[in-house]
RNA sequence: GCGCCCGUAGCGUAGUUGGAUAACGCGCAGCCCUCCGAAGGCUGAGAUCGGGGGUUCGAAUCCCUCCGGGCGCACCA
């Protein structure tokens, strides 16, 4: 073959390589097999010995081929090399094994995949752009408080989603949902209005069920500074009224200022207060109706939820005239589901009930299987051994805020996004500080770094010459190994979007940076030999932005030196 | 009681559209710096994948059942 470099633009990548193999794989199960349905999926192995890649076609055959699966196999690579030399040619080795086909490829489409990185860049890792419109809601909450510890991790995951979605040709539409039309709302106006009082008057009674945090407090203070003794004397209801829009307003503010902070910016911050009063969720309700999916009981107006799988039906309209939450949800959804391809909401754990109802609901309104709930399960946070409590009837949140003061930005969203979704985490904040080998954020970071390290102490020179030198001195295992796992980035990015799993991205980044600080250890970057040292420098610069690349994707920094 | 999620090595987890001798990190026992960042690398011990049945050439993965944990079951949001 060809110098990979010299050839970048028609050069054979990993996925062309196995795309020629399957096609021609499929021929030679025709020609064997006449009338069989070849199935050609590949996976990686899990022992070194058994290949990079392995299909198992051979199974699919079986039954066809009256044969044993290794004996299929033997006969497919048998005529797989007579009758289309020039794949078999893209391959180190294929060998059938116990049915397998094992597979190898030619080092010089490795080289060419780290050719193909340091020439693009992040355009590597992008897929074209498609158009598939995705609603991505996450973070969502009262505005009755701070962003707290939950929805930090929401947020991680949301976001982190959000920027691979991007990076994969999606349209995505980020949005947050500020639930300022109910009675939590208003249970803030009367606490405010309370510690506002009792700025002067210290007896004033406080509400029985009100929010006891210390920022109402200081919520109190800055209204008293905006408006001073005007709520003194007003009547009580308009007082609280404007106690609770002073609050929203207070408080969305913020909770916008602390998810900028985090990395993480929505295209929408919807009101649902502004749903009701612009008619968006009659109008929702009104489609339910000529639907035939509700019905009125007891002066209540009830959603047919039943017919969906829910346990039980729900109330829209309160028989008092109000309606619940539910209901601007379901206007809310209906829209969504109309204007997207896919609906994607990422709850907290206190809403696993809630699940049901959505479904129902993206059912009842012609787009099952459009709509997918993710929840982001509970996190304990730990200082060392110690829990450290944040009971919110006590009012001792932790504050998303108190969590980046003290551990800042990188690894707080590294940890909250490393596990998956629905599996609950625990977040010591003593180790996400941590400089050693138990913190995998310091771990990934110190991996850039030690690269940028090197390309710094080789030179501008050499480092230029490496962007177009010839690869074809990479063929040590650690060299290969570490092409292979970057050049597994734009299928793992994909896999991310379509499995909503975006801690693969944090497992990913650590698989990097250890097949790099192997590579290093067992290669000398710096060789003598200038042709060695060149390759070897534009596989660092492939890593360094592979690396690069999903660390941004998590919203983590990829720093030069630390 | 009903529904959802979970149970994988001492600990924390990945793998769950079925694939070969179950993977990663920590911890543990050792080893590797005259040399590019040791915040690193290597070797080793450690698992009847909660139990039992079933489907399959093949099950951690699919089905049934039991046990054990978490959460939810409002005309709250």
């Amino acid at each position: 073959m060809e110098s990979a470099a010299v050839d970048a633009e028609h050069a054979v990548l990993p996925d062309d390589a196995l795309r020629s193999f399957a096609d021609a794989i499929r021929e030679s199960a025709a020609g064997l097999y006449p009338g069989n349905d070849a199935t050609v999926g590949f996976e990686a192995p899990r022992r070194p010995e058994f290949g990079e890649f392995a299909t198992n076609v051979a199974f699919s055959l079986v039954r066809a081929a009256r044969r044993g699966p290794q004996e299929v196999a033997q006969a497919l690579v048998a005529d797989l090399h007579a009758r289309a030399p020039r794949v078999a040619a893209l391959f180190a080795s294929i060998e059938p094994v116990a049915g397998f086909i094992n597979l190898r490829l030619a080092p010089a489409i490795w080289q060419a995949a780290v050719a193909r990185i340091v020439r693009d860049g992040e355009a590597f890792a992008r897929a074209s752009h498609h158009g598939t419109r995705i609603s991505l809601e996450f973070g969502s909450a009262n505005p009755t408080g701070p962003l707290v510890v939950v929805q930090g991790r929401a947020l991680s995951i949301g976001d982190a989603l959000a920027r691979t979605m991007r990076l994969r040709g999606y349209d995505v539409f980020v949005e947050w949902i500020i639930n300022d039309a109910g009675g939590q709302l208003e249970m803030l106006g009367r606490s405010l209005f309370a510690r506002y009082r009792q700025l002067t008057d210290p007896n004033y009674p406080f509400p029985e069920e009100g929010y006891p945090g210390e920022y109402v407090t200081d919520l109190a203070r800055r209204l008293r500074e905006r408006d001073g003794e005007r709520w003194m004397n007003a009547p009580e209801s308009e007082c609280i009224e404007a106690a609770a829009r002073f609050a929203r307003d207070e408080l969305v503010a913020e909770q916008r200022r602390s998810a900028e902070r985090f990395g993480v910016r929505y295209d929408l911050w919807q009101s649902e207060r502004e749903l009701h009063e612009s008619g968006r969720v009659a109008a929702g309700i009104e489609r339910l109706k000529e639907l035939g999916l509700t019905y009125e009981e007891e002066g209540a107006l009830f959603f047919r939820a039943t017919r969906f799988g829910d346990d039980k039906d729900r109330v829209l309209v309160r028989s008092d005239g109000r309606p619940t939450y539910y209901c601007a949800d379901v206007a809310y959804h209906y829209e969504k589901l109309r204007r997207a391809d896919r609906v994607i909401d990422i709850l907290g754990p206190d809403h696993h009930g809630y699940i049901g109802r959505l479904h129902g609901l993206a059912a009842a309104f012609g787009y099952p299987g459009r709509l997918e709930v993710l929840i982001a399960q509970h996190v304990t946070l730990m200082r060392g051994e110690e829990q450290v409590s944040m009971s919110k009837r006590a009012g001792q949140l932790v504050t998303l805020d108190e969590i980046l003061d003290e551990v800042g930005v990188d690894a707080t969203r590294f940890f909250f996004a490393m596990l998956a979704t629905d599996t609950p985490l625990t977040f010591d904040l003593k180790l996400a500080v941590e400089q050693s080998n138990d913190n995998p954020v310091y771990y990934v970071q110190y991996g850039h770094a030690r690269i940028v390290s090197v390309l710094r102490k080789a030179g501008d020179a050499d480092v230029e010459a490496a962007r177009v030198a010839a690869l074809d001195p990479l063929v040590h295992p650690a060299e290969i190994a570490l092409a292979g796992r970057l050049a597994e980035l734009p299928n793992l990015a994909q896999s991310v979007v379509e499995q909503l799993a975006p801690h693969r991205l944090a497992r990913y980044a650590r698989d990097v940076a250890s097949d790099f600080h192997q590579f290093y250890t067992e290669c000398r970057i710096l060789a003598e030999e200038r042709e060695v040292r060149l390759a070897r420098l534009a596989l660092c610069l492939a890593a360094q932005r592979v690396l690069a690349i999903s660390l941004d994707l998590l919203g983590v920094k990829a720093p030069d030196s630390m």
